[in-house]
DNA sequence: AATGAATGAGGATTCATTCAT
DNA sequence: GATGAATGAATCCTCATTCAT
């Protein structure tokens, strides 16, 4: 949580610093980050961080609250689909929003990217616990549509989960970095929710 | 590429080294292990060490060889099976090699699962050209399946390929970490691959 | 000296506003206290600090005066007795008068007491006058006696002044810090000035 | 305690760098004395300091060490009188050697005097041990003397004790350094001795 | 007069690597 | 070849004080 004095700083030196911020966790992963390059594409004093932020955790997770806001709009179309269909068929709108965000916010997708890089204990945690609550809800999901009888009664509901997280938030992130085209990687998309959905084996 | 100081050292001498190397990598990951952590507990003067290591990295990458060495005896059941029945239904060798060398060599086993928390770039390089690898290989055995008329033509290999491998490396590691015992990772590996095989729909 | 604008400052906000200082000089000794720890604790903004006072030190010296003003009130008897018995006998007047001081002020007791764990130079320069004047005052007072054949002609005063000050002020209050009773302390003043007055040794 | 590395130090090398610590705190009290200072004065880089110190408070007493040893020495007549005579009578003595050691060894001595300056809690839990030892021997000392009926039944000895070390390590110190010869501090010592002695009042 | 953000010098400490013995 | 002391750049963080609003 950022001090007081960031909070109530006035929205253009806000966002010009965030934007410094981002370029700076932007160009090397978390922990290869210093202080100093921060206030150096931040363009603030030195003192000014602390200031700001309580150290470079608090900073990043100060940035990391912006990125999550800007991302909650690119996922409108699947949680308006929870619910409605199941899981495995509005996956692909999960994934879809990130493409589109990642194409609008090329910066925030590349840091969201870089953050499984991280060996910081702090950072870790953080994605241990995104993790944990996404695996929570997606076998909430799943349950649903077990109960459904859409799912197998004996397919173990968190394995299904973990992939379908893991898919999303590393594989598909992933080759995104790695430059594949959109289309390219909404085929792949769609080939994996097949396996998933039908099997790899023939018949 | 350690020195060729460090090749021509008696036998006894490097184990031990290689014994306290070890050790050290096992305390802290890649990344929070300093040049003084390793010569403190390899008992060996700082000197020595860049006579025998070009640094850290180099330090790392010779004890990792000497792991992937012991690791390769664990791989025999697996080996042997390929080519004689279908990836999908050998696999499961794959991943009992890997909890007996878990059993077996613990700090060996826990290196290799902290390797996925390094955050130095030479250290991925080394984890994305394992990986590489690691598909690459499970990408063909699975092309020989798919000929045979097991796999399903329209699926895509690359991503079973990676699904298996990420499974092996990161979702079954983890679980030895957390305690599960292998008997419950066993079970969690039967279900999964059987959802790779016939999917997790009903019917 | 504190500014113009803290001596003008409406009472009631003024006496906050000591209270506060008085809190954050309680909490650590004078070197260890921070402009920071002072604005939040008496709840002023960074800028009137300096608005009110030169920097730290006047802003301590500013909470001394108020500390020695009060302390006066209880140094009445003391005070009263001058002149009309000998110091030696009534400098137990003098110790009672903290004593009682230090239970009804316990902050200023406090501050008071941990003045001479003061490293700065300020204030150890603060600390010497005080002595400085409080020993003058006692020789004057010591010469009386002297004079009037209460002492002996060749003790050397200033001596005694010493013993006398440093007793009061450092030796019990020190007592009284670590939480010796009142009772107990006046015990131990007794004995003292009993030492000094008639000696140690026997006969 | 200084770290392997300070102590197998060549000879001649360590007694430079005691020279320039010894400096560094002799211009500034411990408080204000920085690592850079000290760096400084002794000629070593930054990085030897912290190869040879755990930290400043660790370079401070490993300086405390060798100007005790060194101090020892004066003390001899002191030592050798113990036992044979009352303490109050070759407590001159102990005087005397701190003035003979005070001349010898200005720049110790001054240490000696600012170390009651310092208000880092190290420092003085240091100089509370010290305070607590010295005068748990007096008491002792003063024990056999009322034993051997030298000193009155009732006086308490603790008194006499504390009179007899704040003398001796701040009163007597504060003279010499404030430059009063030393025949003048003799002949004060002697005045004080024979307060607490026979008292300051006449017959 | 009141406010609190801005500033950057200066503090302690760590570390990989070199170099002299 | 073995050794371990030498080195100083780089890190994080604090703080008194000023200055613009």
């Amino acid at each position: 949580m950022p001090k007081e004095t960031f909070i109530t700083l006035h929205k253009d030196k806000k966002e010009r610093i965030i934007k410094g911020i981002t370029i700076a966790f932007t160009l090397k992963q978390y922990d290869a980050v210093t202080v100093s390059d921060i206030v150096k594409h931040a363009k603030i004093p030195r003192g000014s961080f602390y200031q700001y932020f309580n150290d470079k955790f608090d900073c990043f997770m100060t940035l990391l609250e912006v990125i999550k806001e800007e991302k909650m709009h690119y996922l409108k179309a699947f949680s308006e689909g929870l619910g409605k269909e199941s899981l495995l068929f509005i996956y692909l709108d999960l994934v879809k929003g990130g493409l589109a965000f990642a194409k609008d916010y090329p910066d925030y997708f590349k840091i969201g990217a870089m953050l499984f890089n991280a060996s910081t204990k702090e950072v870790q945690a953080v994605i241990d616990e995104m993790e944990k609550m996404s695996i929570e809800m997606l076998v909430n999901l799943l349950k649903i549509d077990q109960q459904a009888g859409i799912l197998a009664e004996d397919v173990d509901l968190e394995i299904i989960a973990k992939m379908l997280y893991n898919f999303n938030a590393k594989d598909v992130v992933h080759e995104v970095i790695k430059g594949k085209s959109h289309a390219e990687v909404l085929l792949m998309i769609e080939g994996y929710l097949n396996i998933i959905k039908f099997g790899a084996m023939k018949g």
